[in-house]
DNA sequence: TTGAATTTTCAAAAACTTTTGAAATCTTGA
DNA sequence: TCAAGATTTCAAAAGTTTTTGAAAATTCAA
């Protein structure tokens, strides 16, 4: 496979897992372009290599960086501004992992905190039925949570290594 | 806090944080109600209860059903068709852990595995960025995979006994 | 077997998300 | 300061997904 076809396999294909994930096909396609390109990019280079519009383009290319996936790099003697992508995929991954767990996970441990308190006898089985359910999610979340939370602040040796370890 | 509220707010969040996941709301929001439901619910009780259409309803329960998470049960001497989900979260956990790899994971590495054969000099530096990058998300993601396989053949004080040990 | 109850299907409508592109704003070198 | 180049914004258009509801199919008790 010659590499154009294989670049555009892995975007195209990168940005179809994407969708899966809540993250715009677009946006997904912008970080796989940067993530094989030996050289920062422009906007314009993006737009031309994905066919999409200028807005497009600016708007999910800010995104990334508010992700804190992209960073604008400027060239000294250069206008226009830059891009690159993070390479380090296991950097990559913590990245997305601390985002997802402030974005999703604490609050829904937030609501799930106050929601089980519910008022009435707990021997009612539709209370209890709630109360089991909430208490039993809030649990493994809390778990979840302090997990990632270690895991974030964790290089990929020792992940890679404790996992080795524990399945072994 | 009173129960009805509770149900409504557990419901209504757990429709919002599902379509940051890539399933429909109205998907997430019949397993919550199956959730905190003590008894098995009809499709009847879950159209008046969310107010959704007969078609929407049957669509999204069989979607569940099809990723093992809710099960059709027959009541002798009625006619209708009930309806309950796991209420295991650990289990619940790990069949949507089995079916998104299953779905997604294990074809994304087949693809890699495709493409790190792309042809060329290596020492060509675009050669060099892609294979790069589809080496590293190839072996974090065979990693993950196997990583998987064990947490979903695991039972939970398996898996938070071993977390423990990792992070203490 | 029949027919009322129930479930399933699916085309069209509604809702929602993404994309476009032109205008507005900002930036910087001369 | 100016103006050409570059970036950002955002309303409208296009595209996609979800929902509806009525018709078709299926089920089952009598």
């Amino acid at each position: 496979m010659k590499l154009i076809e294989a670049r555009q396999q892995f975007i195209s294909s990168w940005g179809a897992f994407g969708t899966h994930w809540g993250i715009n096909r677009t946006m997904a396609q912008i970080h796989a372009l940067l993530l094989v390109s030996a050289d920062p990019l422009t906007q314009d280079n993006m737009m031309e290599e994905l066919n999409i519009s200028r807005g497009n383009a600016n708007m999910n290319i800010r995104e990334l960086i508010d992700w804190g996936l992209v960073e604008r790099i400027i060239i000294p003697g250069e206008r226009k501004e830059y891009f690159v992508a993070e390479k380090d995929i296991w950097k990559v991954v913590k990245q997305i992992v601390k985002e997802r767990k402030k974005r999703e996970l604490e609050p829904m441990l937030r609501l799930l905190d106050q929601l089980e308190n519910v008022e009435g006898d707990k021997r009612d089985k539709n209370i209890k039925s709630f109360v089991d359910t909430v208490s039993g999610i809030k649990k493994l979340g809390k778990q979840a949570d302090k997990t990632l939370d270690t895991m974030v602040k964790a290089d990929e040796n020792w992940f890679i290594g404790n996992l080795v370890k524990m399945f072994k």
